[in-house]
DNA sequence: ATCCGTTGTTACTAGCGGTAACGTGAATAT
DNA sequence: ATATTCACGTTACCGCTAGTAACAACGGAT
């Protein structure tokens, strides 16, 4: 039979794609995401070749190893704003759901934060093309997530953007600085940055003596 | 005379170093970070042994590079922190000088935050090291101008500093995507980022029909 | 005359991403 | 039975990169 032997290649082609994705997942764990494509082919027991066969490029195969955890960090994070308490509350499991996930594996979280930029990119005033495509998807969706259910008056789809891009973009720098030092437990870090949110640069005093902030 | 001879020779090594330095620049803005060496030689008129001479590696003459550019625009943030108006008027300057600063030089801007990562860099769990420099600077920078000037109570030091690394953050995500897409003009985006720093997403009413966010 | 330090060269290494050309083996079609 | 197809796999190569030795030339200082 035809379709039997074609569906037979397809699930296998697609198993043999999930085993080197594994086998690129453990050299990237282990060697950062600098890891060579020669590196990768050789801890799959294969040559290259094979590996540009089936992802095209370097840019293919970490796409591919990307959207895993992408997915899995951002259907945590929905659920997070999805549980039925008050604002407060979500917005600070959501922080807490993204600082545990980057706490408990650095490396993946390095590797989805800064992908190896490929040299042949397009040229001129595309800054963002290089940046953490992570990021800018989890923007999206917060900033989705702000225009559905916040009220915010008249423009409020770009403060919903701006907003959900900046939120994100705080939550990434303090995680990032955090890891790095590990200057007080994750819990402290999470309510020091709810309460920034919560306008506590706005509502503090003057301290005595200088200028003021 | 030996030390005529010796400071007439540190000063040539000194000049010749910055010429390097603008060649190199030039390059990096044509062609981006990831500019090879041997470009940068040949815009210098040179060959790269006396590239490596100057710098020891491409590291050591992105850092060089990158320490101009950044002690400028730390300047320009003080000045905007310093000046004597309300707290909240100062933000928004500091803000609008990041944007601005980013708006008139994308490129530079570019290498400053995406700095090429060496490939022999050091392993292990020190995520941050591949981060871009510029941002952590910033971040204690302005964790630093927090400490010194608002009134944050028992654990003063610690919310300072993430008050700081999560603001750069935010303001360097939320720049970095709307350089991207320009969804609107400089001065409504700086608004809309003071908003949120003063609360707006804690007072902003629910939105009808939805699980409120 | 000799040494020293700097500037500069050419020619090389090792490794990278990526590709062309080729062989193998199993299932299908005739 | 034979020919076709198609994925799997190889070796050997290309052009590029960062970085390094080895050597030459010039200008003071001793």
């Amino acid at each position: 039979m035809e379709t039997t032997h074609r569906e037979d290649q397809r699930s296998a082609t697609e198993r043999r794609r999930r085993e080197l994705l594994e086998a690129a997942e453990r050299v990237v764990l282990r060697d950062g995401p600098g890891a060579s494509m020669n590196a990768i082919a050789a801890e799959a027991g294969i040559t290259k070749p094979i590996l540009y066969r089936h992802f095209g490029d370097k840019g293919g195969l970490y796409r591919a190893l990307a959207v895993r955890h992408t997915d899995a960090l951002v259907d945590a994070l929905r659920a997070a704003l999805d549980a039925p308490t008050d604002r407060r509350e979500r917005v600070e499991a959501a922080l807490d759901t993204y600082l545990a996930a980057i706490e408990a594996r650095p490396q993946v979280y390095r590797f989805l934060m800064h992908p190896a930029e490929e040299p042949g990119g397009e040229r001129g005033f595309d800054v963002g093309q290089y940046s953490a495509p992570l990021l800018r998807r989890l923007g999206e969706e917060l900033a989705t997530v702000i225009a559905e259910r916040v009220d915010l008056g008249a423009d409020r789809e770009e403060r919903a953007r701006v907003w959900g891009h900046g939120i994100v973009g705080m939550m990434h720098a303090a995680g990032d600085w955090w890891l790095g030092e590990r200057p007080c437990p994750r819990e402290r870090l999470v309510r020091h940055l709810a309460d920034l949110l919560w306008g506590g640069l706005a509502t503090a005093e003057d301290l005595a003596g200088g200028p003021g902030l």
